[in-house]
DNA sequence: GTCTATACAGGGATAGAC
DNA sequence: GTCTATCCCTGTATAGAC
């Protein structure tokens, strides 16, 4: 359980951090991504930062701040990558295609952020839940939708879907990938685990079209 | 993290369990889900499910085992309710649409299981997410695959797809929105994020048709 | 089988020297 | 700004009474 420090702004710029402030930073990042909140001890950082416990309570107030801080920075970060690949013009198909690579790309490269967001929806409960949705996802969620129904006033998209379930169907299947990922290689049946582009791509083909054989559409791809 | 307490099997049916054993069980359960291993104390446990903590573990070895009880026999009855809805005939469509109803009321009904779940894919690395797979999901995933790929068998799929990616996306869709609920309430967007059941069967319907107009083809449903 | 008492380790956090 | 020493609490686990 995390108790909640006062309302710290989630977004926090790491300017003129201290070296051994952005070691703690980076090293708890994984540890909390690895283990959880609980299941990080100040120690465990310390340790593996190569600094003193004290030190890092001089640099974070508690274990609560430093947590909320890792993750707030965390989520600038993710905000910036996430924002500029929205901005493309094309055919719905391939401006989805293309955002759907970049997006699986992006968890990858910056897997521990992702656990680590994977985590915080599954603890985080309604009122973290709120903070979330309104600092890390809000603006990028919001924007996915709004491209979506404009493709939908274009014609481009079946009229009576909502635009935020194909987002949430976007999103959540890429992240799904990577939680699923360490159950998914032991079974025989599947042979993408080890390949999330292909994995995304396949997905945002079956969005496309759906599975069914239509014999009257010319094939994508 | 959770010390492995050698090969203690994964299932294990309560038979004749002294009541106090099966309060443990439930609550630790609960708590488990809610706020993960690390998360959890003996103390909590035993607090809310009114034994003593020595009783717990006069019944339970270590709080490991108590860990690895709790998802084995949560896992067992999984595995009989998913079981019994995969048989079932009539036209894919159809059945996709019943096993992801069901599958989601499951879902929602044992949803200290689910949440135990998802921390388990989440904290378990390979090792345990190997454990899972053959011993939770195992048989189920398989016989999702392999009705899949009979449907694809008399053309109701299209043939280049890969039925365990639809597998996949079926399960995986339905999980994962339990674990964005609480950030996609906070979406203005969303209005589907307290129904379930919607959600299920407007992805289903994306998933068998897609999500372009398709002028040529009778609406389904 | 169940509970009480207790040993022992490790956690978060603080005070103060350098 | 950084580290050492230390406090106090909580957690796991055990021993033994009922």
């Amino acid at each position: 359980m995390i108790p909640s420090t006062a309302a710290t702004p989630l977004t926090q710029p790491p300017h003129a951090l201290a070296e051994a402030a952005q070691r703690i930073m980076q090293t708890a990042e994984r540890l909390f991504a690895e283990h959880g909140y609980a299941g990080v001890s100040i120690n465990m950082v310390a340790e593996q930062a190569s600094v003193s416990k004290g030190n890092i309570f001089h640099h974070f107030s508690s274990k609560a701040t430093l947590y909320q801080t890792v993750l707030g920075t965390a989520c600038a970060e993710a905000r910036t990558v996430v924002d500029e690949l929205l901005n493309r013009d094309g055919h719905l198909a391939e401006r989805l295609r293309h955002f759907a690579a970049a997006h699986i790309a992006h968890l990858e490269r910056h897997y521990h952020l992702t656990r680590l967001v994977q985590r915080e929806l599954l603890e985080g409960g309604v009122r973290r839940g709120k903070r979330l949705a309104e600092q890390l996802c809000g603006e990028n969620f919001s924007r996915l939708v709004d491209i979506l129904r404009h493709a939908q006033g274009r014609g481009e998209l079946r009229a009576e879907l909502d635009p935020a379930l194909i987002a949430q169907l976007l999103v959540g299947t890429n992240i799904f990938f990577f939680q699923g990922r360490d159950m998914l290689r032991h079974f025989p049946d599947v042979d993408f685990a080890d390949d999330p582009l292909r994995y995304s791509q396949m997905v945002v083909d079956v969005i496309l079209t759906g599975i069914a054989p239509a014999p009257s559409r010319q094939g994508s791809s």
